[in-house]
DNA sequence: AATAATAACGAAAACGGTTTCGTAAATAAA
DNA sequence: TTTATTTACGAAACCGTTTTCGTTATTATT
């Protein structure tokens, strides 16, 4: 059956608009029987309320929007499944936004959020962003933000990470440790928080096992699934090739398992890898592939948790908050032997 | 800086709110000169109109409702990217809701849509949906809503879909020329058309070639990655084991392979594996995964065209729309020798 | 019994826009 | 010149709620 709104429901009962609303909202003002009455013709009605009414009235949306560059990607994926575990429980709806990486879609998506479309925003920001202009003008208008996994540093607001840090020494001590001397970086970005720290672990372990990083080794990887092949194809032709990779992202892990099955390199034997990566099918990959791997959900959940958090009390600074959610090394055959 | 609303916007000018409105959507009936004035001032308070204040006046709420049952899956995060695209282009916002499998869920999720919160729906049902009546509710109430991939039959509207018929019958066609006689089916419902569909072109292939199909062979997949290895264990380890699996669902890929490894079956040696799936990483598996992809992207993006005409142009009817977009058998190793 | 307090409801304002309608001034037609 | 039309704007209704405030009828207090 249509269902009805507040007015019509109104004219039904013979009862003020605000007595209906006063009934549905359980306040003392309404006697027990009649908020039974209006209750009961609610149901039989099937009134739902506008949302969008609402959320003039009360000034709350309900509506949180994430933005992350891509969701074809076990990271962001299972993020949003995190996400999604909390906006459900507290009654949330979540718009989601995909910046595809560019800078200028995330600016544009931002913009629109400043008109009260959401009540708070979780963002994970595209490779390109270097200025926090359309970040801060947000936090500015009100709109409570909290970054996840990929954040900007000199904005000062709450972040949900992972030890990038710690996950690149790791992963490169993990490589030094078996005797790899020419260790590639596969980077998707020169100004990324996730891509630099990685790296920078990457070069403390180098520096911590007094082996030199060769600049060489560290190599820029475009947001294209072709190019990255030549790209990385190329690096492996290389006289001096490298004896490992790191790929810093989990979309580089077909190309270089390609590539290298292209120029005969026998992962483990000729070259190993290590990808951070979410990929269920790691373990089944051929050969096996060690990856770090990101608490994507808890990250996901911790992010949200904190905004409702912040929007169900007004007193909650997000300004200190940094959590900080380790990621696993998980050793399988592509390092092995 | 701070954003500004219409009233605001129209007291520094003064001007009235009607004018402001009117010289922002271009009116006839506000001069040139004014027109400019209004546009320059926008801009510079940086005026950005409540979205829900226009939705409540215009009965417009330029966002549509996207359900699917999980978004950890290639299938569905490829055609949320194609639904992405048609809506950012179209200037409309996009509220992603899971189903996780569960009618429960899926039926609340459509309840909440009929207050108005989305102009249009897209659904991919969950495997548990055999009524509809959640769905022909919302279609009464007027809300366009269009099937992609799984459908229900019995609702008279939109239908994008793949060929799911002629898929099982390829998969199943495919093992029987390579000499398999016991190919078991690995479904996900009993009730799911997707499903359905392909177990029957299974079955017209076993027909057709004259192979007599084991319903012992068709077994149950839950949804639970654990219970599932069980499940495929226990199938592979049966007296007369199948000689090949036909995996419905990406997701059964990897419990298919860990189960295969325990036993020491080789593939494609001992057994054959073809799985549904648009996984990325089917060609670097061990072996390589013989799939049919399905047309996520195009899927997703023809359902969303398809409900932007919908709600662009009212005579548009979606009684009859059944768009089936093929799928293509991609061979590999896990089916050859 | 007179007054104060309370209970239970309705009228109306408010949220921030869009749109209909009315109107004064400027221009065109007679 | 008088009347009709057009131009350019403002007032106010409206979308569907929530909430403040006022009002009556009832109950409690003195």
């Amino acid at each position: 059956m249509k269902s009805v709104n507040i007015k019509e429901l109104a004219r039904e009962l013979k009862l003020s608009i605000s007595t209906i609303s006063k009934a549905l909202h359980d306040s003392h003002e309404i006697s027990a029987k009649t908020k039974k009455i209006v209750l009961d013709a609610a149901a039989k009605f099937n009134y739902i309320p506008h949302p969008y009414a609402s959320s003039l009235r009360g000034k709350k949306s309900k509506t949180i929007g994430v933005v992350i560059p891509e969701v074809a990607d076990s990271f962001f994926s299972l993020a949003i499944n995190g996400i999604e575990s909390v906006a459900k429980e507290k009654g949330y709806h979540v718009l989601i936004y995909l910046s595809h990486e560019s800078f200028e879609n995330e600016k544009n998506i931002l913009q629109q959020f400043r008109g009260g479309r959401v009540d708070g925003v979780l963002i994970s920001v595209s490779r390109e962003t270097i200025k926090s202009d359309h970040i801060n003008d947000l936090i500015a208008d009100g709109i409570p933000l909290i970054f996840f996994d990929r954040v900007c540093d000199d904005v000062d607001t709450a972040k949900i990470t992972t030890d990038d840090f710690e996950s690149g020494y790791r992963a490169a001590e993990h490589l030094l440790k078996k005797q790899c001397r020419r260790i590639a970086f596969l980077s998707i970005s020169y100004s990324l928080s996730i891509s630099n720290k990685r790296l920078e672990g990457y070069l403390q372990a180098h520096q911590d096992y007094k082996i030199p990083a060769d600049k060489k080794m560290i190599v820029y990887c475009p947001d294209d699934a072709k190019k990255n092949y030549t790209v990385i194809k190329k690096l492996l032709q290389q006289k001096n090739r490298p004896d490992a990779i790191i790929a810093s992202v989990e979309k580089l892990t077909a190309p270089v398992y390609k590539a290298c099955e292209l120029l005969k390199l026998n992962i483990p034997k000729d070259i190993k890898v290590i990808c951070f990566s979410n990929l269920v099918t790691a373990s089944i990959l051929n050969p096996s592939l060690t990856t770090i791997t990101q608490p994507a959900f808890d990250m996901g959940k911790t992010a949200a948790k904190l905004l409702f958090r912040k929007l169900e009390k007004k007193n909650v600074s997000l300004k200190k908050e940094n959590i900080v959610i380790p990621s696993t090394l998980i050793a399988r055959s592509s390092t092995t032997g």
